[in-house]
DNA sequence: AGCAACCAATCGATCGATCGATCGACAAAA
DNA sequence: TTTTGTCGATCGATCGATCGATTGGTTGCT
């Protein structure tokens, strides 16, 4: 389909260049048709970006809110969440880079929208972190610190990672689950949990819909 | 100056909508010139971005080595690293903020010598992560993606920063050197160590060289 | 079956606005 | 008189967006 090309076109532009760098013309180019076919698929070049970044938020949490109801513990909670975001933002690294750095191209009401997809997903991250604090299993000074630290060191997986680079996706999630567990100091009797003391469902990426990115993957 | 001026005026610029979303006439109203007289004081539009980065990490690149030239445990040298990185991020967030997200924009040479400034930055939290490990004191899976995780984490403070949150600079700084210390487990006599044991000199601040945008804060 | 009416899809041409950058003129300072 | 700073005017290029025309497939009426 057409509207998909140009919608992939866009994610792999605005992901490369930036936003404000990419013109409707290189969309078109990339899409191969012309500009005037883009307007019949959006009404401005910001419609692209605004779908781009819905699509990946509400996917994310959707993933996010599906982990919530499978597991209880909130070491658990806080391992399986490293992993989905992760592994998210390594498996679509596009959609994952525009979502994370094109938010000032924003304007208006998707502005705010947006801004609060993003701030309800830092809500569960501070209810797993609270969760953890209540049953003395994490030891935390400042829960809002810890969930800022937390998200923005996963976040950066998206910036660097490589499918590759010398370590497979699975190694960096784990790696990440611990350093998360060790960055709260979560314990069980006294001793630093790491993801294998977890035993959490198979993958843990089960849980994962796909993105827009990852969903164009499969089926191409 | 005039010439502070402009620089000044696109720093917040390049800082608030992004290098992309610049003009060059932008600029000129921020700093109550005309366009005409950019040009008198610069190149091109990159230059200016060239020299706010530039100067950006070669400050930090300099007081982090005067860090590791003060400090010899690897447990202090990462607290200070940490410290040293926060508050330059809280401190000077528009040259942080542009350091960290308009790097795509840069073109030819001037890329390879800031990716080249930012890697040999990098190396020197590897060292300090890989002398830790040697001297057992830290517990590590993988060293390269505790540096990745560390440096992105400690970044972000210029994305949230605010003087008038909750939060002091001292207080995150602090905090973000416990995470730190946490999430690496350093220990010593098998206990997990906090800023607070390692008896770092009076500020880490001390060392800071003042960033671009810090110096035009003093002497305004 | 055949024709008319419709509609989604695509195109080339082009709009006014703005882009980064240049030029020569003019004024103040050295 | 030369140098340094500043300006208005303007360059060609490109920007996001719009327009009417054309195509090809689908529907509905006879």
């Amino acid at each position: 389909m057409t509207k998909e090309k140009i919608f992939q076109a866009a994610l792999r532009l605005f992901a490369r260049k930036g936003f404000e760098a990419t013109s409707i013309r290189d969309i078109a180019l990339e899409a191969e048709v012309t500009s005037s076919t883009l307007y019949h698929y959006m009404k401005t070049k910001e419609d692209l970006l605004v779908a781009i970044m819905q699509e990946g938020l509400q996917t994310l949490l959707e993933n996010a809110k599906e982990v919530l109801a499978e597991l209880e513990a909130p070491e658990q909670q806080l391992a399986a969440f490293v992993q989905l975001h992760v592994t998210s933002h390594a498996i679509d690294k596009l959609t994952a880079l525009v979502v994370d750095t094109e938010f000032r191209a924003l304007t208006g009401n998707t502005r705010v929208e947006i801004a609060r997809l993003r701030s309800e997903y830092e809500l569960l991250w501070q209810r797993i972190l609270t969760g953890g604090l209540e049953q003395g299993v994490f030891t935390i000074e400042n829960t809002k610190l810890a969930v800022l630290a937390l998200l923005q060191m996963c976040t950066g997986v998206a910036h660097w990672y490589s499918p590759d680079g010398p370590n497979s996706l699975e190694e960096i999630s784990l790696n990440f689950s611990d350093m998360a567990l060790a960055l709260v100091q979560a314990k069980r009797n006294g001793q630093q949990l790491t993801v294998s003391d977890l035993d959490l469902p198979e993958p843990a990426r089960f849980f994962m819909k796909p993105w827009l990115g990852a969903a164009a993957h499969e089926h191409s």
